[in-house]
RNA sequence: GCGCCCUUAGCUCAGCCGGAUAGAGCAGUGGACUUCUAAUCCACCGGUCGGGGGUUCGAAUCCCUCAGGGCGCGCCA
């Protein structure tokens, strides 16, 4: 199987070495899709300068000598249009038949990437945010490990710090059982406003979470207790969430901030030490170049507080120098808020300075942006609370299945086709609109069974199901050969061959948005066929075969592409 | 004050390594159901791509500038 495009360019680039000499073998051509052809070289007209030649004549020369197992076609200023022949598509198409990977290369040499997602902080709350970031993430890991490399997943708790002292000391002012209860039950945002009214009114109070600090640094065993029986409960709530989302973290991939803490003096000492950091007002700071703050004085990036306490700047220099030194990353993913940026910016810089990201790895931030409300603003209830996301998944579910109307299913069936929707809805909705954009959240969009939706991807699938079904055809067995006689077979086989290119894409660029993109478009493109092209009641035993073979690599991509998204396609909807 | 991001159809968003007449979904209007799941489809309507300037054969896309909005900016993480 042959990327379409890649097939083009190399055609492309050797018309251009016939034509023009061996050193136009390595110019871009410029293939791009296109709105008159199946695609189009736009290189003659950026070429013409240099060739002291008309665009259109440039053009004509290409195509006198290209060679395509298509037609090409001098249009406009200068463009080339490419069509494939009928013959060839099928053919490709055809093979991916009996392709499993359905045309997606192994990345090599394989790479280590380390995915930093998810996150949330045990001492604040967790919000859609949080949702967003995980889903993301959970999508890139997929993909990455799909294309063959090695994934280590590194979800980062916020596990440690200061606020513990407090959360430590309400713990026994409520005792161990009923704390345990409320963090398990995901109410760890009431738990942190208990806590943080009492150390805010309540000196006695105060003075007791500020000596738990102390002993909890100190890494006391009974306090250290204490510390584990919150953690636990509350990354039993974390599970919960990830459970019923399909997320695939476990408590193997949990890396967070308490890790860290032995190697944060060391850290300081040695940046220290080597001059990279120096004090200011008290503070240890690195001064990474570029960075200018009020008045243009230098802007620091504090890994030692005056008061001799780390802040998550030390943490992520600890965890920089862990995922390159030990992990051995070649590409770390932090998949982390857009208003994070300049502290990622600042982060990467300082690493660079201490040689602890060096130039062959690459440490990349992906940017995810925010989740709005229907008035615009960060996403919370009327009260002004955060809405806690199992309750969230819930309603998504609820919703799912009044979506899902009188359907006659019984209701375990329901009930399970109701989850996938529900979070299919609402991961969809995370992962369909770029990564950095804030986006506005809203049930009755996600749900929708038309448009660019989870459920509409899903419900195309239940219906190509339900032509194997219906016709007593198994989807897995073997069709085929292809054969193109309507347009709308030729738009579909030709989606079908985009497949590997796109995740290709994905994974390079870190963009899952585009996936789903591909995936709408595929599905359109089926929906024509479908509309277009009986399948069981074709006019032939051969046209059968083919059509089932066109429906049938239409499923597996379709499923293929879901599962990178995280989101599973019921048998029926 | 400094820095980053955003502004594309009534709404929600793509496109932004420059390429032909700027796309999709929803909403709106008009059609298509004795069906291979009509919960799916088709067509139409709808935009001076925030304003202005520049680079270019060509700008939504690159550069400058202005306006409006968001976010961040030494001792929270």
């Amino acid at each position: 199987m042959t990327d379409p495009q890649l097939v083009l360019a190399e055609r492309v680039q050797q018309a251009l070495a016939t034509a023009f000499g061996q050193e136009y073998a390595a110019e871009d051509p410029l293939i791009r899709p296109s709105q008159f052809a199946d695609y189009q070289a736009n290189v003659a007209m950026s070429l013409a300068k240099r060739l002291r030649r008309a665009p259109r004549d440039v053009a004509q020369e290409i195509a006198a000598n290209l060679d395509l197992p298509g037609t090409v076609e001098v249009s406009g200023p200068g463009f080339l249009n490419l069509r494939f022949h009928d013959t060839w598509i099928a053919a490709e198409a055809g093979a991916l038949l009996t392709d499993d990977r359905l045309g997606v290369a192994r990345e090599l040499p394989s790479k280590t990437v380390v995915v930093d997602y998810s996150a949330p902080n045990a001492a604040k709350e967790m919000h859609v945010g949080h949702l967003r970031t995980t889903v993301v993430g959970d999508a890139l890991v997929r993909v990455q490990e799909h294309l063959g490399n090695r994934v280590v997943r590194q979800n980062h708790l916020g596990d440690w710090g200061t606020p513990f002292g407090m959360l430590i000391e309400h713990l026994l002012d409520i005792g161990e059982e009923a704390a345990v209860a409320q963090l398990e039950a995901g109410n760890g945002n009431d738990y942190y406003q208990a806590a943080r009214a009492k150390f805010d009114t309540d000196a006695e109070f105060n003075r007791r979470a500020r000596a738990r600090v102390v002993t909890l640094q100190a890494e006391d065993p009974e306090t250290m207790r204490l510390w584990r029986i919150f953690m636990d409960a509350t990354v039993r709530y974390f599970n919960k969430v990830y459970t019923q989302l399909g997320v695939t973290l476990t408590d193997d991939d949990i890396a967070g901030e308490s890790m860290y803490n032995h190697a944060l003096a060391q850290v300081c000492d040695e940046l220290q030490e080597r001059g990279i950091a120096e004090i200011s007002d008290g503070a240890l700071c690195v001064f990474p170049p570029g960075f200018t703050g009020r008045e243009g004085a230098p802007l620091p990036f504090m890994i030692r507080k005056s008061d001799g306490g780390y802040g998550y700047a030390t943490t992520d220099m600890a965890t920089m120098r862990y995922r390159v030194q030990d992990l051995k990353a070649d590409r770390i993913l932090y998949v982390i808020g857009v208003t994070q940026s300049l502290h990622m910016q600042m982060l990467f810089a300082s690493a660079k300075m201490a040689g602890w990201l060096p130039d062959h790895v690459s440490a990349e931030h992906i940017q995810i942006g925010s989740v709005l409300g229907s008035d615009g603003k960060m996403f919370k209830t009327r009260a002004g609370k955060s809405i806690k996301l199992l309750e969230l998944l819930d309603e998504a579910e609820t919703r799912a299945a009044a979506v899902l109307g009188d359907r006659d299913y019984d209701e375990a069936t329901r009930t399970e086709i109701a989850h996938a929707v529900g979070m299919g809805a609402v991961k969809y909705a995370d992962l369909s609109v770029s990564h950095d954009s804030e986006y506005v959240f809203d049930f009755d969009r996600m749900l929708a069974l038309t448009g660019n939706t989870g459920p509409y991807l899903q419900y195309a699938t239940a219906r190509i199901r339900s032509i194997f079904r219906r016709g007593g055809y198994d989807p897995a067995a073997s069709y085929g050969p292809i054969v193109i006689t309507h347009p709308a077979e030729r738009a579909l086989a030709l989606e079908l061959l985009g497949f590997g290119p796109i995740v290709a894409e994905v994974g390079a660029r870190n963009e899952p948005h585009r996936l789903c993109a591909y995936l709408f478009d595929l599905a359109s493109a089926f929906t024509t066929f479908f509309e277009n092209c009986p399948v069981l009641k074709a006019g032939s035993e051969e046209e059968r075969q083919s059509r089932l073979a066109l429906s049938q690599l239409t499923l597996r991509v379709l499923l293929q592409g879901l599962d990178l998204l995280g989101i599973a396609a019921p048998e029926r909807m």
